[in-house]
DNA sequence: TCCATAATTCCAGACTTATAGAATTATAAT
DNA sequence: ATTATAATTCTATAAGTCTGGAATTATGGA
């Protein structure tokens, strides 16, 4: 992951109507939301939703699929954890105190599995 | 933390040379460095500095203090972490599957404590 | 007081982003 | 072919961001 994808990935997340579209497609995994559905849930017209979803899509964070007439959109949930791996892997090289309480914070809701093997 | 925040925090970071000082004072802390010298190390004129350094203030990331005739920045690492959780948790919430491998990538750098009494 | 240093604020120009109406493209049903 | 639906692209406007020269404020030393 390089710095100017983790910017990207930044700016595409620091717009409400983006961030409501990614926690929208998180909580919708793995089927996914056509793009007018997306639309009429966040009441956005569907061409400024439309480049929203372009920007989100730049930035690697969803990713799209034509169904019949409609565009089925994805949150891309790997893209999404490498960002924020980047971010924190930077300061928790330097400063093991800012994830410990994260990484406590984050342990109770996920299976505490042994550690990744890739 | 309320999603204006971190909105505030994202679009902070979302910029090359605010990243950049961002990452800076994170290595140099807890001692922090002077406006001036954050200027000088990272190129950038003075004034254009202090642009982004107020931004990176307004978003919370950082905090400043008046030593003679220097200001001293800091990175505001708890900050950082509860925009980090922010962000984690939305996800961890609907998806565990996308927290452990990263709580597992973070693990190894972290002190193992137990979970967090906060 | 006078000067030097450190940083910020003021200001303007160039560039980018957000928004949405109108037009267009793609798909499917009749 | 015609019509309807789904989504995007074109285009324009309003608003916001990035940058740095010039001026200003704050501190400290001679």
């Amino acid at each position: 992951m390089e710095s100017e994808a983790v910017i990207l990935a930044l700016a595409a997340l620091a717009q409400s109507t983006r961030l409501d579209v990614f926690r929208l497609l998180v909580s919708r995994e793995p089927a996914g939301v056509p793009a007018g559905e997306i639309a009429r849930e966040l009441a956005v017209p569907a061409n400024t939703m439309s480049a929203h979803l372009s920007v989100l899509t730049r930035a690697g964070l969803v990713r799209s699929e034509r169904r019949s007439r409609s565009i089925i959109y994805r949150a891309d949930l790997e893209h999404f954890r490498s960002v924020a791996t980047f971010l924190l892997k930077d300061c928790c090289g330097g400063r093991p105190e800012v994830c410990a309480p994260l990484v406590a914070d984050l342990t109770p809701c996920c299976p505490p599995k042994e550690p990744a093997h890739g």
